[in-house]
DNA sequence: AACAATTGAGAGCAGTGCTCTTGACTTTGA
DNA sequence: TCAAAGTCAAGAGCACTGCTCTCAATTGTT
């Protein structure tokens, strides 16, 4: 092969830019017909269709179906993240609580805007398909690495209470200290372990309002829900 | 139409005897296919197939693939249903904490052992399908009430403490007021309010770990994990 | 034994993911 | 300039899906 493209990747003969442009109508397609009737009825065969093409076409650039649902991942997983480190960014670096509101709302807000997105992130998997961890894993955690960066901001700064000392099991332990290595970062073992769960309710709470599990009607004051949430959730974490 | 069937809805003649058999086989054989491949990708064709009939025969008996659904769905709520009322009762009624802590392993127990099913109640809806609340709200509601009693028999013995007064906005006190009337349950707003943060939380938890949101291989002792976060959970509700 | 209700089979429609072949087009290099 | 190489869209086709309809056979009831 010759010396076209190095490294990086950039577009550089006109063949390579339409076919990068077209790609991007694909998952600009895809995206439209995911947050419209959702994951599972994502079909490449519509998706050739709005784009004025034969449905074998698209195969010349996505592959298969589940190549497409990992772009239209990724894609959601960096519209959330870019939503939340907008969001955490805009209150200063040391309103540590006032920051993890910021960033369970963003979340909120997030998921109620485009619930088959979210659905697609944090519902049931796809059956059948299995997301190729090195290339999700990456726009995946960068919420929950939000979320530590803030517990580690605020811990460095004292801030951060820990109610008694509430040891973990050896097992955990290491499992945290795995977690500390790999973030670089220093919060202790109760208090990982409590914003483990604060982590988990934060999108346990998203998840039940988006999906419909409140019922129809019980919570006619959403809003105000999701704030007293908030606030228990924020005291549990130490903020 | 002649007396043959009063109220109840028991079988009567051989006819109706061969025909629920029938709908039993196919919620049972629907029932594997649900756990072995997800709720997408339940086809009523192959469950024709298992059944050694042709696929035509069996909307005889369902009517569509979306009725199945909902069969499937009120048959896993009870299942799960079922699970937690009896590790509920398996611990004497005083011991609060106890009990609590026997539905969160329950409900965890349940959904790594049912992963496609708990997927069904608790993920992402399944396109185009609306469950019908008639059939499924009070099977789906069993676990809530069962929580909510817990909560409300603790505080009734005065065992249930609220730290701090913690007023509520004035909406979500209607809303709240409107629960206690439905449940015939006197849990004050501030502990109720918890509760379903504490509800939500639960199931953020198994969602997590069964959904595979932590990452492989982040947890290698989701025991502990989660033991953790019931006794995090626990202090949170006022146990 | 005769009747009527119920059932299963089969064909068919419209949709799906995906593969393969064919013919046409564009880019490139000699 | 011109042919080789590379790329592309189209179409046919396979196996699958949900669902409807008709027709014949079976079955339970009278």
């Amino acid at each position: 092969m010759p010396a076209t493209s190095h490294a990086g990747g950039e577009i550089r003969t006109p063949r390579e830019r339409a076919r990068a442009q077209t790609i991007a109508d694909i998952i600009g397609l895809g995206r439209r017909h995911l947050a419209e009737r959702g994951a599972a009825a994502l079909s490449l065969r519509a998706v050739a269709r709005d784009l004025g093409v034969v449905s074998s076409a698209v195969y010349r650039y996505v592959g298969s179906r589940d190549e497409l649902l990992t772009l239209l991942l990724v894609d959601a997983y960096n519209d959330l993240g870019d939503a939340v480190d907008a969001a955490v960014k805009a209150v200063p670096a040391e309103e540590f609580r006032g920051r993890f509101a910021a960033l369970a709302r963003a979340v909120r807000g997030w998921a109620l805007r485009e619930p088959a997105r979210y659905g697609l992130l944090f519902g049931s998997p796809v059956p059948g398909y299995q997301a190729p961890a090195e290339r999700t894993t990456a726009p995946g955690t960068r919420v929950v690495i939000s979320l530590v960066q803030i517990l580690d901001a605020a811990h460095r700064a004292a801030r951060l209470a820990g109610r008694g000392p509430s040891a973990v099991p050896a097992p955990l332990a290491a499992d945290l200290e795995a977690i500390r290595r790999e973030l670089g970062v220093e919060v202790p073992d109760a208090l990982l372990a409590r914003g483990t769960l604060v982590w988990a309710s934060l999108f346990g709470a998203v998840s039940f309002e988006v999906f419909g599990q409140y019922g129809a009607g019980t919570f006619s004051a959403p809003d105000e829900l999701f704030e007293h949430h908030i606030a228990v959730l924020a005291d549990l974490a130490g903020l």
